[in-house]
RNA sequence: GGGCCCGUAGCUCAGCAAGGCUAGAGCGGCGGACUCUUAAUCCGUAGGUCGCGGGUUCAAUUCCCGUCGGGCCCGCCA
């Protein structure tokens, strides 16, 4: 009787995982009793790479908390914070070469390679950004170089260079690192090199607001970078350097007064650390965390040649709508995902499917459930959801009617097939048009399109030849159509070898749709050409 | 050395947060319908000790402990 309760009484919001966190988070700030109007969430995002889909999954599942947040009546919004005064430890796949001699500048210090942006830091942020304004998440954009260039932090540095000493004691009790024993967590900008992470900083001069600090030279990533020996002196107020990612969190979450933010383990110490820092050095009780797994990509999977094997936020939006994308991202938090692009068609009509849920067209029984697939849709949405269903068609009947479809023609030819088929009263709109472009796309990038050789008998050559005579004058479909058929009984072929022999020369596969209107659909004249083609072949 | 995830049908996975109805889907298999062929579509059908062992409970795929197998992250970078 108890479960009975649960199921009818239990729900809170839309029953999602968004719902019950943001309560957990007003609760918590309750008992803090820290001001409610509004809730600040935060989300990182790397500017010294290509963004991966796991950064989107980060600001998708934060935005969705901070629309759970409004939706229970308290004021918030997404700070989307830049690490663009990162210094660059790595070369990306597919940068020129020349991107090396960049090696431990901030990246808002490196030159565009591709020239559209003012940096590559900016580049590598507006990638992401633009994902994310494609679909609508809104967000209050913070960069690493504006806010230490204009003091937002200069308060909480001070804290920090203070109590260096606790903050390395702090860092070695979490990870044993003992680097920060010695060192100021700190990075200045060499003055001389222009690096970053060449630098030590090993004196703070309270009075002065200065660092002391010496070019060394660094390990990144197994390799050594040499410092150029400079000896200077840095002004942390004017953003001449920036703290080590190991203080940095805690100084931001004071600083901008976060109330949540979660993180891949893959910075599970750092987070834990900056906690610590964050309670204990600052005074700050720091934002409530959620950690999320790691997104991996499907590997022995072949992709294709251009697209490579890495899903970008980018690469999904070429196949896939935004709303599939938000739904991958906000259907399951916990778990690894092993992911590529083969299982965006999955999520498009998975989509489809809650919409049927949401509409009442598909009914589901269990209460519980039901409010978590509407509540699941609705986030997709936004908290926005259409007022009107909206055309389904399964992504892969699309994608099987565009690739029969003639080329040029795929849109006409697509929305013909179908209203020939079960769907008369289909209409082309926007979201249709869409739909199609995502399976034109889809179809051009990974169905392999191979000439398959065919070997013809002397009677099959003849009866080609016979129906390339009668596609000069034949212009009806259903006359085109009984005439292949009639050609292949006057030659002694059985009908299903003559058709599997033209839709191999015209389609590479040995089946298709009805011979007859794809002809006319593709222009006659297309076809006869292709026809002779192949009996010169043969 | 520290931490985490996964194990459910032949395959790929969903469901587990907040225990409760006969454990689902797609693909594949098998059978059929339709058809001047073929694709698509539709109908039917087989297939599961929910990795294993214990515990909590009226009730466990779901929660807890242990165990085996597969995988991931961190380890003096940010």
């Amino acid at each position: 009787m108890c479960g009975l309760r649960l199921l009818t009484e239990g729900i809170i919001g839309h029953g999602t995982w968004y719902d019950k966190t943001a309560r957990g988070i007003i609760e918590r700030e309750r008992k803090l009793g820290r001001g409610l109007d509004l809730i600040r969430t935060e989300m990182g995002l790397g500017a010294s790479g290509l963004p991966h889909i796991g950064s989107f999954g980060d600001a998708a599942r934060s935005f969705a908390v901070t629309l759970a947040l409004k939706d229970q009546g308290f004021g918030s919004e997404l700070v989307a914070f830049s690490d663009d005064k990162d210094g660059l430890r790595k070369v990306p796949a597919g940068f020129p070469e020349t991107t090396r001699e960049y090696l431990g500048y901030p990246v808002t210090n490196i030159p565009d390679p591709f020239k559209c942006h003012t940096s590559f830091g900016e580049h590598m942020s507006s990638l992401l950004l633009e994902a994310l304004d494609k679909s609508n998440i809104q967000y209050n954009f913070i960069s690493a170089t504006r806010a230490y260039k204009d003091g937002l932090f200069n308060d909480e540095i001070k804290t920090i260079l203070s109590n260096a000493k606790r903050v390395g004691e702090i860092v070695k009790e979490e990870v044993g690192q003992q680097r920060y024993i010695k060192t100021l967590p700190y990075f200045p900008i060499c003055k001389s090199c222009g690096r970053i992470y060449t630098t030590t900083a090993h004196k703070y001069l309270a009075d002065e607001e200065k660092i002391l600090y010496t070019c060394k030279g660094m390990e990144i990533k197994g390799q050594w970078l040499e410092g150029c020996g400079y000896t200077g002196e840095a002004d942390y107020r004017k953003g001449e350097g920036k703290l080590s990612w190991k203080s940095e969190f805690a100084v931001r979450w004071k600083a901008l007064d976060i109330r949540f933010e979660a993180y891949g383990k893959d910075i599970e110490d750092s987070v834990r650390i900056n906690d610590r820092i964050c309670r204990e050095i600052l005074h700050y009780e720091p934002p409530q965390h959620a950690r999320y797994e790691m997104f991996l990509d499907k590997s022995g999977k072949k992709i294709s040649k251009s697209a490579g094997n890495v899903l970008t936020p980018q690469v999904w939006l070429q196949y896939g709508s935004s709303r599939s994308l938000i739904l991958l991202m906000l259907k399951r938090f916990t778990g690894t995902r092993e992911l590529s692009v083969v299982d965006i068609p999955q999520y498009m009509n998975e989509l489809d499917e809650l919409e049927d849920v949401y509409f009442g067209k598909k009914t589901v029984e269990n209460k519980k459930e039901l409010a978590k697939l509407t509540g699941l849709f609705e986030y997709c949405w936004w908290l926005k959801p259409p007022a009107e269903p909206s055309v389904h068609i399964p992504y892969n009947l699309l994608a099987y009617l565009v690739k029969v479809a003639p080329r040029g023609k795929e849109t006409e030819f697509t929305v013909q097939k179908l209203r020939e088929s079960t769907r008369k009263d289909v209409e082309l709109n926007d979201n249709l048009r869409q739909r199609i472009d995502y399976a034109i796309n889809w179809n051009n990038d990974f169905t392999e399109i191979k000439e398959t050789p065919i070997k013809l008998s002397t009677e099959e050559r003849d009866a080609l030849r016979n129906l390339v005579e009668n596609l000069q004058q034949e212009v009806d479909e259903e006359q085109i159509q009984s005439t292949i058929f009639n050609i292949a009984k006057k030659h002694n072929i059985p009908p299903r070898r003559f058709f599997q022999i033209l839709y191999t020369v015209l389609l590479s596969s040995p089946e298709g749709p009805k011979m007859g209107p794809y002809i006319v659909a593709m222009g006659r004249q297309n076809v006869t050409k292709t026809l002779t083609r192949v009996l010169k072949l043969n």
